[in-house]
DNA sequence: TAACACTATGTAATAATATAACATTTACAA
DNA sequence: TTGTAAATGTTATATTATTACATAGTGTTA
């Protein structure tokens, strides 16, 4: 059985913020849309959205410094995470691929090193914008 | 045969300054080492390092804000890039091994789709780091 | 060579992203 | 009930990156 992580009121409602977006939120905006529930300084945010990186309920989306809802129960483990995004839309999947994480936990570097921890970002143009 | 490109003044210095680095420069560290070079703001050295980075002589290493010279010939073209990263060190190298970047390239998402362009970091404990 | 387009440069101001430092409060196990 | 870790609140500030505007260089081609 997985560790239950109770989010705490201000982790809580930063989550349900992102859970609900269906694109990557950026801190600030985040900020913005729960002053109004009393969250008012920019750490109050970063500090939660740290936490809930930790836990892995949500991901940090690098290239773009935003961040979204995790969609895979096994990486609030692994922290091994993929996402595809679409250049010309922003928008962001996360990849959910056995054979890709496997390939990548197991990849040795050079030296043999093996890294449990990544993370992935693939560019390109999503299905819709292609067609356009 | 691939496209020379003559890189500019302002180019020129910033990407030697970075080559010569064996560790990933801030854009701010890099701006405080030029300025005896007549560079003296941040935009004149972000707009070196967009073209760099374009050019694929230098990569920004995403979860750190931070760049370093290309090790690899064949990215200038790729834009496909993989790094391990040490988490106690920050010490930074690019991976270049034929059959990741393969996989890679040829993955494709639930959807089908395939991306050429890619950016990759693992995260781990250097050798160096590991045997303390 | 003049006209043009394109790339690069210089400078000032400011936007966007993130952390430091310090005081207080809450949750909860020992 | 006390000790400790986690979370909160607040102010200030550090770090990273871009906008806007003016000017200068480079190379092409009419």
């Amino acid at each position: 059985m997985e560790k239950q992580h109770n989010l705490s009121k201000n982790q809580k409602i930063i989550f349900d913020l992102i859970d609900k977006s269906h694109e990557p939120l950026k801190a600030y905006s985040i900020l913005f849309n729960v002053q109004k529930k009393g969250i008012n300084a920019p750490l109050q945010v970063y500090r939660a959205l740290d936490k809930l990186v930790e836990i892995g309920k949500i991901h940090k989306i690098e290239s773009r410094n935003a961040f979204i809802a995790c969609q895979n129960s096994s990486c609030q483990i692994s922290k091994a995470t993929a996402f595809s995004i679409c250049e010309s839309c922003e928008k962001v999947s996360e990849i959910s691929n056995t054979k890709l994480s496997k390939y990548l936990s197991n990849f040795a570097d050079e030296a043999g090193m093996k890294y449990s921890k990544y993370n992935l970002e693939f560019f390109g143009l999503c299905k819709k914008c292609k067609s356009k």
